[in-house]
DNA sequence: CAATCTATGTGCAATCTGCATATAGGTGCA
DNA sequence: TGCACCTATATGCAGATTGCACATAGATTG
């Protein structure tokens, strides 16, 4: 199907979009930030690997995700000067973060199954029902 | 943690909600309708296999979606009257369903890679960085 | 006849997310 | 110098999804 980067108009048939996990940049970020202390710009190249690479994630909404994360304590921040171009925001993952980490492992763990649960399902249905 | 069934007033620490998968009541509801014509009740009961036994689906969600997948084409209804109770709306699936629901299948297929990558991504990880 | 179960539905609000846009420092080049 | 472009962060807005509260109504049971 042919794409011309227009919104879809008629809202028929329309696929889930690629973003289908729940606010899945937080787990993301929060292990990029496990890694390496980074700013924005850098995670929003990060996060490539992690199956952004065909539908990159917007910058506006990773900023957010991380001034939300650092409400929660989850990381902390601070500014970067000096550097070439303009002043850095510079991430770094909290013990408070290492604990939310952990648990959305295990939430993603859980969907795992969920998903997998119904992938079967759908296929040995599909094995017999032709 | 004690659970008083208030809604959680600081918006701290929020782990994510049992739906975690966007919009993963169409393939359960189309592929339950796949196997038989059913109604919205009995499918709200058949979805608890898929993971919504512990996290039962709001019936109000189901109707709704029920009705967009009915606007799209993936399925059709009537009514049944006669029966015990209340009148039942009976939905039925279509062949342009039959191919949403495949659609559905390759998306989640891809999804199930994407969170596999990072379960993989983080186990790795933390095996090294204990 | 009141409670309960079956069955479908609307209204509303919170949340999440993508697009458009704003701001601003720095670099390359004609 | 002027201009385009890259880096970097951020806000405003609107659409989509979803859960909760609530409405409606037929049928059954004590």
């Amino acid at each position: 199907m042919p794409d011309d980067g227009r919104p879809c108009r008629h809202r028929q048939l329309r696929h889930p979009q690629p973003r289908r996990i729940n606010r899945f940049l937080e787990p993301c970020l929060m292990l990029l930030l496990h890694c390496n202390e980074a700013h924005g710009y850098e995670l929003l190249e990060g996060l490539k690997p992690y199956g952004f690479a065909r539908n990159p994630a917007d910058s506006s909404t990773v900023y957010r995700v991380l001034r939300h994360l650092e409400e929660q304590g989850c990381v902390t921040s601070r500014w970067e000067t000096g550097g070439a171009g303009p002043a850095r925001r510079l991430y770094r993952i909290t013990e408070e973060g290492d604990r939310f980490l952990a648990g959305w492992a295990d939430n993603l763990r859980e969907t795992d199954r969920v998903l997998h649960r119904f992938l079967r399902t759908y296929d040995t249905h599909m094995e017999i029902h032709r």
